[in-house]
DNA sequence: GTCTTTCTTGACTAACTTAGTAAATAATGT
DNA sequence: ACATTATTTACTAAGTTAGTCAAGAAAGAC
């Protein structure tokens, strides 16, 4: 009999599927459409994340200006402006909510407030912690991301509308 | 009727109570104890902890090196090492399980795999946030905490043996 | 103008995590 | 012996996540 230990170490200061899965999409658009749109079911199924809650996702950073649809038949998604000038960090904020480590940095936002503010020390940490967190991703774009996977040898797939010719 | 919204924004780059807690706690060890033990009871007291749930963050400090406990009488919890030589990162470290924002980042610690690590673009984006983040928790110590606490004017308490004799 | 494709919107849910509570026990000092 | 304080293990309610499901609306093809 394995004994077998439920002691999985998870790390907490973490991203939720929704950033994560948001940012490959967005990059995903960018790589594999050349400009025109790209469906849902092909992010979906490039990336691997369920069509429904990719929808979901698409409707945040569509409302945030991110990316631009078109439905019916050859309908899709596209980037609302250049890769080079969508920011990691912007994603993140629309799908994540910001990057508060804690609710007491920011209680209008988070709608909770905390008695403790005036004395407390760590309070400030958690700040600095979260604007560096957001510097850093704002100072990746889309484009870069495009550029790193050039640099991998990441495979563009051929659009739909031209695999109709061959 | 009010039509309340219920899109209260929060942010999930964040970190859970028992980090924050953690934190706090030796902190409070650190500048309200005097080299003495500390009681749970007052800690929690002072912090507005549960000290039932301070306790089992204790647990995880302790088994880390971070604090050392005494039964009975007089006894309590002290820092294991000087303020400042303790880092805030070692604590979050040991109550949040790490600075990894994504899982894949660390597969043998996360348990988890991930087929496309080949193909990832953003894997090494969210890496290197949390390297940041763990660099800047790290940089901060207990000592620092109580020098900033002392600046910012939080009284001391006096410790109970103390106030015995009054 | 009907049909198909594709996005849009809102409701719903199972599994998991968080933030604790509770109870019995063991060590230590008086 | 007794009171005090930490230790360990088990348990739980509420909330969040990561989706699924279903009905609808716009746009183009025929």
């Amino acid at each position: 009999m394995t004994n077998l230990v439920n002691n999985v170490i998870f790390s907490f200061m973490r991203l939720s599927t929704k950033s994560r899965y948001g940012v490959r999409a967005v990059f995903d658009i960018s790589y594999h459409g050349g400009g025109d749109g790209v469906q849902v079911k092909d992010i979906a199924r490039r990336q691997e994340i369920s069509p429904r809650y990719l929808e979901q996702i698409f409707q945040k950073l569509r409302d945030a200006g991110i990316i631009t649809s078109k439905r019916g038949p050859q309908g899709g998604y596209s980037l609302a402006r250049k890769p080079q000038n969508i920011k990691v960090g912007e994603i993140i904020r629309v799908t994540e909510g910001g990057f508060d480590p804690v609710f007491c940095i920011n209680p209008e936002k988070s709608g909770k407030h905390c008695d403790r503010i005036a004395e407390c020390v760590t309070r400030l940490i958690w700040k600095e912690a979260g604007e560096k967190l957001e510097d850093f991703f704002d100072s990746v774009t889309i484009q870069d991301l495009c550029d790193r996977a050039e640099r991998l040898g990441v495979q563009k797939e051929q659009d739909r509308s031209s695999m109709y010719y061959i």
